[in-house]
DNA sequence: CCCTTATTGCAAATCATTTGCAGATAAACG
DNA sequence: CGTTTATCTGCAAATGATTTGCAATAAGGG
């Protein structure tokens, strides 16, 4: 078990997560990975971009690569503009994201189960 | 003790709430609430410009307006496309919708139990 | 090294939303 | 009613975020 609740993954330790699942370790993924692991808050796309010498482009496939290795969380603030986050505790990959609108409360669930949860509403 | 838990404003007695609100009444604007109030579910400014033959623009800007007054409620699903409700105060009106951006599957709820949720989470 | 295939950069394409502007038109007034 | 005037509209072009097509590049395995 970790010593710390939330310690953040070195770039090696993300770098094999991408090895494990078979994509591979290019530079641009190296600077976008090194540089989330040293941010607190979540980052724009273009962020990212500005400061990493990298396309655009490569950093919104990234993005999505990431997102659905569970690796970063996608943020939508409203304004326009996704935000992404390293997720710092290792998931294993498949859960779901429900937001609310209205009290802007955000929920994660690990299973699927919007089907129970029409038949719960019904 | 309301008759019924969310009666639907009529249109005069939305328009009147722009007259209030030294707003002017134009066509564009009545078929756009009478729209809204037959709906029960949040539409996109697209959705309803396709149905309306009014200009996209319009639609963009009556939302602006409406919202600002109170009289709408935009929502974000995090698909980038925003959609808007007609407020229906009066009764109580609270509901959530929950979506989930992995399977796309879309829950109204009526209760506010996203506590009941993560309780039922954990 | 060489080969295969994933990945990149660049530009152009989308998509939702906004804005500039000239013409239309509500609402107030006579 | 007709005039007046500020608000609205439609249209087109602008914007900003994100995606995609494609040729060139580079990772990882043999």
């Amino acid at each position: 078990m970790s010593r710390h609740s939330h310690s953040r993954p070195d770039l090696p330790e993300l770098t094999s997560r991408l090895r494990q699942r078979d994509r591979r370790i290019t530079g641009p993924r190296q600077l976008i990975l090194d540089l989330l692991r040293q941010e607190e808050h979540p980052l724009s796309a273009r962020q990212i971009h500005k400061q990493l010498a990298c396309d655009l482009a490569t950093v919104y496939r990234a993005m999505h690569m990431l997102e659905s290795m569970g690796m970063v969380k996608r943020f939508d603030f409203g304004d326009g503009t996704a935000r992404f986050e390293l997720i710092v505790d290792g998931g294993d990959g498949h859960h779901h994201h429900l937001i609310c609108r209205q009290c802007s409360s955000v929920v994660e669930i690990d299973e699927c189960f919007p089907t129970a949860l029409e038949k719960k509403i019904a």
